[in-house]
RNA sequence: GGGUCUGUGGCUCAGUUGGUAGAGCGCUCGGUUUACAUCCGAAAGGUCGCAGGUUCGAGUCCUGCCAGACCCACCA
């Protein structure tokens, strides 16, 4: 052995472990007599990008894995890879762009092509990354959402929807990111605060206030309301919107604030949700001034195309000409952005899928409230609950190519005011309705270029038709729809999929399923309780009638030694793989659970990780020097059997043998217990402090210096003290103390061939 | 506006059901030919944010306040 550890021939030892089949669980034939297994789903990386150190913090799943397979239980730990749509398709446009084109250049098919082809690379980067940190995955049952099994169940999934009367198509108001040219959920998008301008209007016989002056040609009404009695004998006559000088009604609604502005609310429903709300109420259309393509339209000549942004400032000179604009005053407010771009967000009406939410977040809830799905830290359950309490209906599409299309196809012989994108022959984009360019093109040139549709909210669409033939006119003019599912989708369906569960005949599933399922735990970050979380625990009641999982823990945050969170931005990122090659990955995993509690920030430092591995060392240098005294015994003594079973032990229990024996086999005694009991209740900080503190502490600088000058006697309880310190730290750091096992099962002939699947301590 | 969390030695954080405060790093002093300087020994350093309350006893439970972090929400 060498004078100091070297963490260099770490991932030898994990060819090792995963050559052995230890990381592999046999379904057994007789369920009945086999202990229950342990069952863990890796919360699934995204293929787009290599791993930080928040995917480090899998080692917590690590942790209790390889814990209960030295328990002697069958442990599943099933890895994966989730493709990410928006995520993805967000960074594969920006090194697009970086080529100076743009997604706008390829059809569907191509462009999809180009990220299938540069998620690849990336898979593979993940997969090492993953084996570089020593975690215990089955990689035999590893699973990527884009592979043809599970999208295949997923679209069976939404097919049962639909049956059951669970799917809607419907016009809303969604957050619009122009720029990436999809819809976001509320929960997507953030907020910032600006410095705005708040414009009063004048329309005739009442004043208005608001931020958005370009959108007044689309204005519908004006809204006050009904308590306030400045504008009571208003309600019901005509405001006039200026510019185009068109009369609208003056309504009455109580979401009206009297207190803001004039008290007199510009009603745009199709730009605004408190204005659809408004609008639906009263009856009013919803007419949209902004594209998709986030340029101006029903507006005025000098208006239509601009930019919003370009629009208001126009609008306000021309209002200002005419004497319109009454006053403008600072107005200080949150905008939503886009999360990915940082572009503001824009309210439009947009055709999308819906799912109706609240009859499958029932069971959901219930199982929480009931305790079949424990929570962990428990405050969390209240988060969870509030949020199901309160779910809106989950909109699923999104308008990205990354992604399983949505198996919903369009007659367009039927339905000819479908809007179509596609390039042509020239690789030119044409956009227009069906019923405009059926003349001009080939269905066939159409389909092959088609970028994008945009199908009316009235249109005939059908589920499944092997030949692509409209059932109603029997002509093949047919396209699938483009929206593409939200991740959370296929995510959502995560634990039933991968362990191969039938949507459509769920008896008919396969044995891994009626094995693992349901999971353990879940181990994941608090902030996808609701988008992952939440989501799985619906389909796994909605398809299989039961919990995905007994235990949700959330684990910890990382962040920098101040604290604060890690971006590429501040410059303040520790990258896991580059950690692991300076210091090993053993001391960077001790370092992410030492000494700290679950659901909150670690902050980690160089220094923690220094620490982390002096300790590795230090068990490394206590295991040679074991070894330096019992060889100089046997040099002493050619004929020396080294007893290393328990026999020689007995001698020490009940107080006959020597004091110091006694002590250090008391206090291992005590460590077994507690860290047996830190880890059955998920206080890894603890376990791992305790361990540290035994190990080095007593261990070390008591025992070990103690027994300097004693004779062989003190084989036996020096080399169980030794050895079961080494399975107890196992779960915690696997490389250090496999190496060193291995080590000593060659020099003394040990009897059992791994550490990873040794037994589990017991205390006496 | 509603909700959650945090406030413990210089720094970063533990502290399980209430029983007179702990760790890592840093600092000071000393040691170290003989497992490890990625070492050993010793010392300094905290009225546990503030004010009340419950209790024989509170960092730990309750109330209020102060400071900070985060989440949710339709103020144009």
């Amino acid at each position: 052995m060498d004078k100091r550890y070297d963490p260099g021939s770490e991932q030898k030892i994990y060819r090792l472990w995963e050559k052995s089949g230890a990381f592999t669980p046999t379904v057994p034939k007789n369920k009945a007599r086999q202990s229950p297994p342990f069952t863990i789903i890796l919360p699934l990386p995204n293929a787009s990008d290599p791993m930080h150190m928040g995917h480090a913090m899998f080692v917590i799943q690590d942790i209790l894995c390889r814990w209960h397979r030295m328990m002697g239980e069958p442990v599943l730990w099933l890895p994966g890879a989730d493709h990410a749509g928006i995520e993805t398709q967000y960074i594969f446009e920006k090194r697009l762009s970086e080529t100076g084109k743009s997604r706008f250049d390829y059809d569907r098919k191509t462009l999809y092509k180009l990220i299938w082809d540069y998620v690849e690379e990336n898979r593979k980067i993940n997969q090492f990354q993953l084996k570089e940190l020593g975690f215990s995955l089955d990689w035999t049952r590893y699973h990527y959402s884009l592979e043809p099994n599970i999208v295949n169940q997923v679209l069976k999934t939404f097919r049962k929807l639909y049956q059951d009367d669970l799917l809607y198509r419907a016009e809303r108001i969604v957050n619009y990111c122009t720029h990436c040219g999809t819809a976001f959920s509320d929960l997507e998008i953030d907020h910032v605060e600006r410095d705005d301008f708040l414009y009063y209007l004048d329309y005739g016989p009442i004043k208005i206030a608001t931020t958005r002056p370009e959108t007044i040609f689309v204005d519908v009404a004006v809204a006050v309301n009904p308590k306030d009695k400045r504008y009571k004998n208003l309600i019901g006559k005509k405001a006039i919107i200026p510019l185009i000088n068109k009369e609208i009604p003056i309504i009455a609604d109580d979401l009206v604030e009297i207190d803001f502005g004039t008290g007199a609310l510009k009603i745009t429903p199709a730009h605004d949700s408190t204005d659809f709300e408004i609008g639906q109420k009263h009856q009013l259309p919803t007419i949209s001034c902004i594209k998709l393509s986030g340029k101006m339209v029903n507006t005025i000549p000098e208006i239509d195309e601009l930019y919003p942004s370009q629009a208001r400032k126009k609008t306000i000179e021309m209002l200002e000409k005419q004497a319109k604009l009454v006053k403008t005053e600072p107005l200080h407010h949150t905008i939503g952005i886009c999360y990915r771009c940082k572009n503001v967000i824009e309210s439009l009406p947009v055709p999308q899928w819906y799912v109706k939410t609240k009859p499958l977040a029932k069971p959901a809830i219930e199982s929480v409230k009931k305790g079949e799905t424990k929570i962990f830290p428990p405050r969390f359950k209240k988060t969870y609950l509030d949020w199901m309490e309160n779910i809106r209906d989950w909109n699923i599409s999104r308008q990205i190519v990354w992604g399983p299309q949505i198996p919903a196809y369009y007659c367009l012989d039927c339905n000819p005011t479908i809007q179509i994108n596609f390039i042509d022959k020239k690789g030119k984009i044409i956009s227009g309705l069906y019923q405009d360019l059926k003349n001009k093109y080939q269905f066939q040139q159409i389909k092959k270029g088609l970028q994008t549709l945009n199908a009316p909210i009235t249109a005939d669409y059908f589920l499944k038709n092997s030949k692509n033939i409209c059932p109603k006119c029997k002509v093949s003019h047919v396209l699938q729809e483009t929206d593409t599912f939200d991740t959370w989708f296929l995510s959502g369906q995560w634990p039933l999929t991968t362990l191969g569960f039938n949507v459509d005949n769920p008896a008919n599933s396969s044995p891994d399923f009626d094995y693992f399922y349901p999971t353990s735990v879940l181990d994941t970050l608090w902030d996808i309780l609701f988008f992952w979380v939440g989501r799985m625990m619906i389909f796994g009641f909605y398809l299989a009638k039961k919990t995905p999982f007994k235990t949700v823990h959330l684990h910890a945050k990382v962040t920098d030694e101040k604290g604060q969170k890690m971006s590429k931005s501040k410059g303040n990122v520790i990258n896991p793989s580059s950690t692991v090659q300076k210091y090993g990955a053993d001391a960077l995993r001790l370092a992410l659970v030492y000494g700290t509690a679950p659901a909150s920030n670690i902050s980690l430092s160089d220094k923690k990780i220094e620490a982390m591995r002096n300790f590795t060392n230090k068990i490394w240098n206590a295991s040679r020097f074991v070894k330096i005294i019992i060889n100089r015994f046997k040099e002493q003594n050619p004929n020396l059997e080294i007893n290393l079973s328990l026999r020689g032990l007995r001698l020490h229990v009940g107080g006959r043998g020597n004091p110091d024996d006694d002590e250090i086999l008391s206090n291992l005694n005590q460590i077994i217990k507690s860290t047996t009991a830190n880890l059955e209740k998920y206080r890894f900080g603890q376990a791992s402090e305790d361990l540290y503190q035994f190990f080095w502490h007593q261990f070390c600088d008591v025992y070990i210096e103690k027994i300097k000058d004693r004779k062989e006697d003190v084989i036996p309880v020096l080399m169980h003290v030794l050895i079961t310190s080494l399975k107890l730290l196992h779960p915690f750091i696997p490389f250090v103390t496999e190496t060193i096992y291995q080590d000593f099962k060659q020099e003394f002939s040990l009897k059992k061939d791994l550490l990873i699947t040794s037994l589990w301590p017991k205390a006496k």
